[in-house]
DNA sequence: CGGGTTTATTTTGCATACAAAATACGTTAT
DNA sequence: ATAACGTATTTTGTATGCAAAATAAACCCG
């Protein structure tokens, strides 16, 4: 006979998950102050596995303890995205350098596909869309180093930057050189050279920065 | 008047630090389930704190968490080792790095004395002292870069590899090797060579490499 | 005996209760 | 009016209680 049971997560994990989307949507603000009961209703649980979770959160970085006052979600500044991006660009080399070696054909080819798909929002400026498919880049390349560990790292670090939202700030020329860079990028993954490669990546990121920090105001 | 108020930290966050340490040190072995109550009665806390902490340590990734069976403490396989080891070379490149841009020369000299100390330790055969030098100089190294979120990410991914344990199959050779890299590693550092401390400190984590998954009992 | 099923015990997951700290509020005095 | 103090309320930190799941033990039947 088959197993009927669904296997559903604790709660403290299915809140996690909640509380990470709403932090990673913005809904719930940097410096926003956590308030337990408050959360607890719009969630419906206890403060138990809610508390849990926020200590889950505090411990990825995304949100703060404040010893007798609670928690807050964490405030990414200037000089954390100035930390963060050297150690990405580092890392997502590595996974671009592993990616030519592994990756399948047919893999590459996808990507391939994406990629005209993310120059085509980029000549109509769909800019949501565009970002999107560049995310998805990014993500299928780093998957495809076949390191699941430099995945997870690359993922949380590229979560806080994210959340320091800068990407309106995109002027004409940075966008167009991120798309040429893209271009190379995809060339070299389908060459599979894994020097050149990581090299674009690196300073694929190193254009990011240029872009980010130009239009985050200083110490957020 | 001056404060006298000592802000002794939240319960949950000492037993995170006593879990930690104890895991760290072996006393809890990986595998090993961790019983709330047995664990609470040795701590002297409630369920509520060390429950927080243990979901903390998860986040982590020292212990996994099994729904409705509790916590084990997690197991650092063959494939992990393999995994993180070309994430810790790339960062421990990076950081050498931005250390030889940063440091100041006081404190490079210090790291010399540190590692002459330590070749002392190796020529008399005294393992421990070694491994103890050994981890400070790269802990300095690792903080001269500056760069606090690459800090913080290294060490985690060290803490998991040192839970592999292998240090005492090092042989004979590996260890001379080692400790030959380590000399260029301090010339480079005191030449401010960064390309080079990089190139340096990249193959020094391929040694470790080789020395450990030579040693490590495959899918442990 | 031994395999399998039922029952008891333990252990975890979640909710609630209580105490301490922090915040908000109101009162008084200047 | 406002600054300062004291009190009330909210909010967090920790402990405990109860239900469900898992494990261990007892039991039955072949």
């Amino acid at each position: 006979m088959y197993s009927n049971v669904v296997v559903r997560a604790p709660l403290h994990i299915q809140v996690a998950e909640r509380l990470r989307l709403l932090i990673d949507s913005g809904e719930l603000a940097p410096s926003t102050r956590l308030n337990e009961n408050e959360l607890c209703q719009n969630m419906g649980v206890s403060r138990t596995p809610l508390r849990e979770a926020i200590r889950s959160l505090a411990t990825e970085g995304l949100v703060e303890l404040q010893p007798n006052r609670g928690a807050i979600v964490s405030v990414v500044s200037h000089d954390d995205v100035t930390e963060i991006l050297p150690i990405m660009a580092s890392l997502e080399g590595l996974a671009g350098r592993l990616a030519a070696l592994h990756m399948q054909t047919d893999q590459i080819k996808q990507i391939r596909q994406i990629h005209n798909q993310m120059v085509t929002h980029y000549q109509k400026n769909e800019v949501t869309e565009y970002f999107e498919t560049n995310r998805l880049i990014h993500e299928l390349i780093t998957e495809g180093s076949g390191n699941q560990t430099l995945v997870d790292t690359i993922n949380s670090l590229s979560a806080k930057v994210r959340r320091a939202r800068f990407s309106a700030q995109m002027t004409r020329e940075s966008w167009a050189k991120a798309v040429s860079e893209h271009e190379e990028m995809i060339t070299a993954l389908e060459a599979r050279d894994p020097n050149r490669l990581e090299a674009i990546l690196i300073q694929h990121v190193e254009t990011k920065r240029t872009t980010i920090l130009g239009s985050l105001q200083q110490s957020q």
